[in-house]
DNA sequence: TTCCCATATAAAGATGATCGATATATAAAG
DNA sequence: CTTTATATATCGATCATCTTTATATGGGAA
């Protein structure tokens, strides 16, 4: 699942919102740097209802237009609680190895024999060894 | 940036590697989860690469073939970073709304005065109201 | 020999995101 | 009154990334 799709449901799981409202949601849940665009959204509303995580909650007329509320399914929630939790452990993974990576640890075992290169090495891909 | 990419990152967090290397690590980072494919990984590292967020470490000869060991740079390293802070950042959010919905508290406001539907209404998109 | 494993590459297809444009009702500004 | 802004929803083209699938190769196993 990607970023907007989590966001999304995310916006949801806080009660059932129209879409102009999850716009400034996500974009608050995000301290303001994903900026949810309204044919993102409105795409993925119905790609998320096609696969039964949300539903219309009711709709309202306001202003002469329609104002449609979508909420989370359980199906939906349960989803949303799944990926948070994948988030969790893979942030936690990344941020473990960037510890360790920094006490010198990562760089035991070969790193240290093996100084890398600089960058400055002319390389085409394919053609490395021509070995054979 | 996608789950892919970033289990690359977070592979390489943990000191240089080869591709093929990656795909059975990040298999084990993700607990099984994930498993990365080579089309998907080649296709990352290029990306990575030109986006200089890894780089070519060096490379050996086993059994005739070139194996290619990648490194993080130090961009890559900081964007890592960046990125899990924002994944744990959205997990956080995510499991909030979740535990306060469970609490009822995000049922109070309105959802309780408004039943949601059931999913059985039949349902046509933008003729909702005829207003006007 | 034939098959599998480790390893890298390439190309086609699908998915989902972005950007940009359109539409409408009300309200505010000129 | 006309223009402009705001709130709201929808559509289409394009782009980025991932998946699937196929190909190549050397060594070891069946």
């Amino acid at each position: 699942m990607q970023e907007p799709t989590f966001l999304i449901l995310t916006a949801l799981a806080a009660g059932p919102q129209h879409g102009y409202g999850m716009i400034t949601d996500v974009q608050e849940i995000s301290a303001g740097r994903v900026r949810l665009r309204a044919g993102t959204l409105y795409a993925a509303l119905d790609r998320l209802q096609a696969e039964n995580l949300i539903a219309v909650d009711r709709e309202e007329i306001v202003d002469g237009r329609v104002r449609r509320y979508y909420r989370l399914t359980e199906e939906g929630g349960a989803r949303l609680a799944a990926e948070a939790e994948r988030l969790r452990r893979h942030a936690e993974a990344a941020t473990a190895r960037l510890r360790a990576r920094l006490a010198g640890g990562a760089l035991s075992s070969h790193a240290l024999r093996n100084r890398p290169l600089d960058g400055k090495t002319p390389f085409r891909r394919g053609l490395a060894g021509g070995a054979a």
